[in-house]
Parts: C-alpha cells; structure tokens; sequence
DNA sequence: CTGTTAGCGCATTCAC
DNA sequence: GTGAATGCGCTAACAG
C-alpha cells in the first residue's frame, strides 16, 4: 500500500521546505547546484513520482485531450486514434476516448464530461451537423476543438478532412478510363458533408468527361453489404443498366460484387466497381476491390498536430486552420480491366 | 472566455457557504429542501459545472481506467477497448488508450505515466510475461490491475482470457472430423502462453483422435501472409504433406491460402484450413475461413466489469479472478467439406 | 441544518 | 537561493 510521497515527505526529510524541493524537480533557475542534486537523488531513493492531478488542478491543465468517434472499432477510427496517440503521447498527453454510436445525444454528453474532466483539448468526428450548446460551451472556455473527417461548420475551429470531392472524382475518372461510360453511384446520406463531396466529385468527373449524368444511376445506400446488393438489383433493372459503379463505402460496393457474381456478371469486364475507405479487406479478397484510401493514420497525426499548434500558440486568440489531405486512389482488380478494349457489355437501344 | 464558476461564486451569491452548496449539489441528506431547491437553481443558472479535477485531487480518484494494448487500429483490439468503454461509460469513469506496440519498454512507461495520472485501474494485454517494476509498483498503490487476453502469471490479480487450449482443440478437431488426419499447425511464439495453449489443444485433439502427432507439422510463424506463404511451402516439400492446416492467426491461414490457390490445390476438399481469431476479412473472402472467434466485445466488458467488482469489494483486500471465456469455432468454406466422403488426394507412399 | 476549518499535492507569488 | 504564504476547487470533519 506504502502511501504516495510527496514534495513535502522529501522537504521533511531534508529539512528544507517543500517550495525548494518543487524548484529542484522544475529544474528552476534560482536554487543551487548542491540542493538540485540533493533533492533529486533522495527524490529518486524515495521514489517520489509526480501527482499529475495536483499538478493540472493548480495548473488548470490536465494533459489529457479527448477524442471523440462514432466507434473505436473500426479499422478507420482505430488507424486514426492510433495517430493521435502515437503523436501526441511524446508531448506528454493522454488520449481519453469516447464513442457517440452515430448518436448526437451521446455526442452531447460527451463533450460535456470531457469537459467537466478539464481535458485540454477536443478533437472530434462528429455525427450531426447541427451546432449545439456542448459545441458553444467549448468555445466559450476556449478549449482547443479540432474536427476531422466528419467536420461541423464552426468559426474560428480547425479542421482535417480530406478532399471528398476529389476522391470523389479520382473514382468516377478512373472508371471512366476505363471505358466505362454508365456509371452509377453508392452515395451515403448527403445530408453529411462528406457524403455531398463524394458525389459531387461523381458528377463533376461525369461532366468533365462529357457524360451525361443520370439520376435514376445514384441510389442512397446505408454502407452494409445487404444496403449494396439491394442497390445493385435496382440499377439492374434500368435500362439501360449502368456498367460500374463508384461506391461511397466499401461495404456497400462489396455486397454489389456478391450480387454481381451471383448473376453470373464478370467483374471488372462486365462492370467495375470502386469502393471508399480501403477497408483492410478490400486488399485481401481474391477479387481484390479498388477503393479511395483516406490515409487513417495521418489525419489523427494531423489532427494532433493542429490540436498542439493551437496549445502552443496562446498569443493568437483564434486561428482556423483546415487542413485538407489528397486522398489516393488504390486500384484493384475489380475496376482495372485488362485490356484497353471495351468489353462485350450487354447490348443496349 | 468566461472564468468558470465555481461553488465560491454560488455560495456568494446566495449569500451562503461553499460547504452547503456542496451538501446541495450532492443530495447530502443533511439539508432543507428549500436550500437545496434554491442552489440546484442557481447553479443551473449559472451554468454551474463540476470540476472533476479538483474531485478527484481531493478523493483520490481521478475516474479514469487506463487501457493498455499493443495497437488500437486492430479489429480485435479495437473491439475490446469497445467493450471496455461501453461498460465503464455508465459508471462515470473515462478510458485512457496507451499503445505498446509490442515494446516491453514502452509497456512500462505507460504504466508508469498512467500510474502518475492517478488512473483508479489499469487493464492490460501484456507483451511480455517478465514482472517487471511498474507492475510491482501498480500493486503496491493497490491500483487495480486486469490482465486480458495476454496475462502474466502475478499473485492476487484477476485475469480474462479465452480458453486458447480449447480453441485449439475445436479447430484441431473439426479439421479431424472433415476428414483430416495429416493435420498441420502455424504457431506463434510459443513462450507467449495463448500461442503455447493453442498449440497444446491442437496436440491433445491429435491424441484424443489416435492421430500420431508429427513435430515436422508444426511451424512457429509470424502472423502475415508472407510467413503463412511461406510455411505452407515448407509443408508441401514433406513426404507425405499434411491436408490440413490449423493456423493460429487468420493472416498466416490466408496467406496459406493464396499459395495453395497459386498451386492449384482446391480449398477445402484437397486442403484444409482454419484460422485463429476471427478476423473481419475471414468472413467477406469469396473463399471465407473458417476461424476461431474470441469474441473480444466480450472480453472487453468483462475485463471492465472485473474492475469494478475489484474498485467496490474494498473489504477484501485481494480477490484474484480468473475468467476464462470459451472460444466459438466459425466454420466457413475453408475447411467444410460439402460431401462427407473422402476427397481424392494425392497419392503419397 | 449550516458555518468553519482543513487538506488533497503542487507551483508560484512575495519576502528575506 | 530559500522560506512562508496562498490558491487551484472541492469535500469532510467538527462545531454549533
């Protein structure tokens, strides 16, 4: 059980006062050589160890920032949480975490325990657009608040994301070397930000390249693979079908590789597919599946780098930094035909 | 901006003590109700809001658990610290992630600086099986200590594992009853005890079968595909070469797989295969693999309730518990023969 | 029921 | 250079 040591168990034992000892251990300036070392070496044979919480309640800061995601298990927050642990544990801060289940109440509450807690920064991928109170409440106390990937509309709050739109794009384009010209889209609920990009992205490669662009090819789709064979056997039923689709989730796409094959419909010749997110198993399927990499890993990165730029500098009241990462699109076998010659497709009026 | 209130500030402006507003604020029985309506009020007008930092410095319980893992961006990992945070959550306390990456150095660090943080329990999948200092020293501050999935053998600190001999069994034996006799092994480092225990369940269903066990079957390999890949072709150079591989990790099974499948072996009947963890991408393979599920959401609630059993029994100085939960076989198409009768195989002397 | 006092462990004034 | 005093925000012990 042994009780903890603190300063004044060592000011006692050396008959100094406990005011001596913290300078010792803050290596401050004004004491001398021989008391520093002193206090340090029987600090050592103590086996004093710092009281984080005295610390951060006299000091007001905690070290510790929360992060908060939908869920942890998942390989992208899992690769994102791992880069804002592997950034910011080397300054000295710990990673609290929070998971919302996409629930804007349970959004809510926890940014106002993490709050309560006294964390000294929030970084957060957010599950509704709207601007509630917890959100004010941060600004108001002036705690650092980054966003990523899923970002809310906030003056003066920075964000990282990456470029959806251009992820967007890199997908259709691809397709479209491909000699696809009948491509559908897998969009999730536009209402969210990221969803929006990613289609107008679709759209704007479709127009770039003079394609007509067709409604009745976009389908608002949940990112399950059961969301993506219903999709699937919707577009099947156009005439004429589409040839390809880009898929805002890599769920999705799959569960339309699965309804594809069961039609007997060869992938990529008769019709490709994108997927987004490159979700470990998309590498490893015998039928591997292209999708759009969000590089996981440097947004938390990044985001912790935000997050200490703002702690840092404290001069500047605010500073609204976006940064914007490219995502990169991985192809795989079932988007990248083997021959440059367009296919036997189905034939169409 | 706006200086936080404090119970100071109610207190002066109900012209009462800070001491009665605190009685207040904690449904403290001794204290009229109308005082008590009065402050619950104000302090919601003020947007009174508790620092849980000063809470903690002066009960000594800072409400945070540290979690410990090699990496969080595995579905495995991933799903514990899910459950882990979904059980904790309700009972107010925060999770702390800490990463080792496999570095006992670092394992240390992170109990140390989680020790200093004043977290109020430590859950942990150790990389080594040393006792080192800080596990000595987590004792010693009577901190509680969980161990999941890998444990180290201490006196009077509980444990939740899988039983990792049964699951060696149950994936040893299917294989056995789809026919198998010629029946090999991927282990892992066999000094870390589940890989050991997995090993010995494989070796117990050989012997409860009256199948002889042949040293020349087993391989210690790294859990990817490049060493599944690689084992299996040491394997194939046997005379006569196995049928069937148990693998301890999914990654190693599938890169068995893709050797066997660029050699032309068909999976299951000529060959089969099970893996060991039940990894997302096991499932979604065109070829799924059959796989060991160690239903970690679960390990990870237990794991916290454990630690809430041990934070509440204050009577009991030591209670040592030991969960083990039992692993469930996922049989998929990699080792489940469609007909019962025996495959054509090779013709070996 | 409520006020007073004290302390959790530390760092930081201000004296000397 | 060092000591003494003070406060961070809260609760608990002891009075009354």
């Amino acid at each position: 059980m042994s009780k903890k040591t603190t300063i004044y168990d060592i000011a006692k034992k050396l008959d100094i006062t406990a005011a001596t000892v913290s300078r010792a251990l803050n290596n401050n300036p004004k004491i001398s050589e021989a008391t520093r070392e002193l206090v340090l070496k029987t600090a050592a044979k103590m086996n004093y160890k710092q009281n984080r919480l005295a610390l951060a309640l006299q000091s007001g800061k905690s070290n510790n920032v929360g992060v908060i995601v939908p869920r942890v298990d998942s390989n992208f927050f899992g690769a994102i949480i791992r880069g804002v642990e592997e950034e910011l544990n080397p300054h000295g801060y710990h990673v609290i975490i929070c998971q919302t289940h996409e629930d804007e109440n349970r959004e809510n509450e926890n940014i106002d325990t993490l709050l309560n807690a006294q964390v000294d920064g929030i970084l957060i991928s957010t599950t509704s657009n709207k601007i509630t109170e917890p959100f004010n409440r941060v600004l108001k106390k002036n705690t650092p608040l980054v966003f990523f990937d899923r970002r809310k509309t906030m003056n003066g709050v920075s964000s990282v994301t990456i470029n959806d739109f251009e992820g967007g794009y890199k997908a259709t384009k691809h397709l479209i070397e491909q000699g696809c010209t009948r491509i559908a889209h897998f969009s999730g609920n536009r209402s969210i930000e990221i969803f929006q990009e990613r289609y107008l992205g679709y759209k704007q490669a479709l127009i770039d390249s003079g394609i007509e662009f067709n409604e009745d090819y976009v389908i608002e789709t949940k990112s399950n693979r059961e969301a993506g064979s219903n999709a699937v056997k919707l577009l099947l039923e156009l005439n004429p079908p589409p040839e390809a689709i880009f898929s805002s989730g890599d769920f999705a796409a799959l569960g339309a590789i699965e309804e594809l094959r069961l039609r007997n419909i060869n992938i990529p010749e008769e019709f490709a597919v994108v997927g987004f997110s490159n979700e470990p198993f998309t590498k490893f399927m015998e039928l591997s599946i292209s999708s759009i990499d969000q590089s996981p890993l440097e947004m938390g990165k990044m985001a912790a780098k935000v997050f200490l730029e703002q702690v840092t500098n404290t001069d500047n009241i605010k500073m609204e930094k976006k940064v914007i990462l490219e995502p990169e699109l991985i192809i795989r076998k079932s988007s990248l035909k083997t021959s440059l010659i367009k296919p036997n497709l189905k034939k169409v009026t």
